[in-house]
DNA sequence: CACTGGTTCGAACGAACGTTCGAATCAGTG
DNA sequence: CACTGATTCGAACGTTCGTTCGAACCAGTG
């Protein structure tokens, strides 16, 4: 709080008067932030409907917003479990939101395509690939979230298209 | 330190005459965590040629130890950048050597099969693919580390063979 | 037995943290 | 002008944290 009383130049006890305590303030960042993801993808999602384009859109979209907010989203992952439960809970909501359309998509694929791999793995790994990057991304050296996203969706969506009758 | 104290049932006064410091029982945990992943690794990989079979081992031997130790993996993921220059150096060439291993693995399939992706960008999605277990991972639901190693061994694997002629 | 070196601990120190309180300031209204 | 409600702040509160200190204990040796 001392930190922040510092960086946005009000003091301590003024931050108090706008956020009643430090976690509500880390829940309503979370909040904003899940929120802000969710929308934005689905205003790009809208009036796409080929499956693998859908993927490659929710890929973008969600490293840019990474990238694009690379500290904060360190914060927000080390601090996922830092609310107490009744803040926990909205925001767990949120993010099971975006989980589920992350499946939701991986499922039309599957199905257009007649595809056989464990979906709550693939999605899982998906994240991992997405959400590491705040550990190693430099702007100075690495491509943009768009590059990034092409190789990234290149990789994870040959991975998983193997038709069923060609597996095992 | 208070929490080691009572989960060790040695005081916390007798917790400093062993360890001069928290920042340096920190190093020495990360020291002996990382040294003893990649030495397994190692004799893991001896004897082993085909570079698709090395992959895999490295996967699966990065899988057991994360699953084996979850919530010590959780801590060392988050406390990665809390050690002092002089401490994080030395833990940052263990790190360094762990991912030219990982480096090594890829070039050899890449040369083998003649395959062209970003070394850089597979290598740090995979890792992002096995590091994020640590935040999903539940025994009584999930597989375990020879089944998911499997699983994402199958999706990585697949996701960077494309023959070099065959692409864009 | 006394003595020594290694081991353990209760109690405290100073710093950092989240939070609160009362006073001061400011803008707008009558 | 006085008055009101919103805003801002310095100073402090109680707690937690990493660390230290001196005394106590314990084995083994002479």
């Amino acid at each position: 709080m001392r930190d922040l009383s510092r960086a946005s130049g009000m003091s301590l006890a003024g931050l108090y008067y706008y956020f009643e305590s430090k976690e509500r303030l880390l829940f309503l960042i979370q909040k904003h932030t899940f929120t802000t993801i969710v929308q934005r993808l689905k205003a790009r999602l809208e009036g796409v409907s080929d499956p693998e384009q859908r993927i490659r859109i929710f890929i973008l979209n969600h490293l840019e917003y990474f990238l694009a907010n690379q500290a904060a989203m360190k914060v927000l992952t080390h601090e996922a479990e830092a609310l107490n439960n009744g803040f926990a809970a909205e925001v767990a909501g949120i993010k099971r939101e975006y989980y589920r359309i992350c499946v939701g998509l991986l499922e039309e694929l599957k199905r257009e395509r007649a595809l056989q791999f464990s979906t709550r793995i693939a999605v899982l790994s998906l994240f991992g690939m997405m959400n590491w990057i705040y550990t190693w991304h430099n702007a100075r050296v690495d491509a943009d979230a768009q590059e990034i996203a092409r190789e990234m969706g290149d990789i994870f969506l040959r991975g998983v298209m193997v038709p069923a009758k060609g597996r095992k």
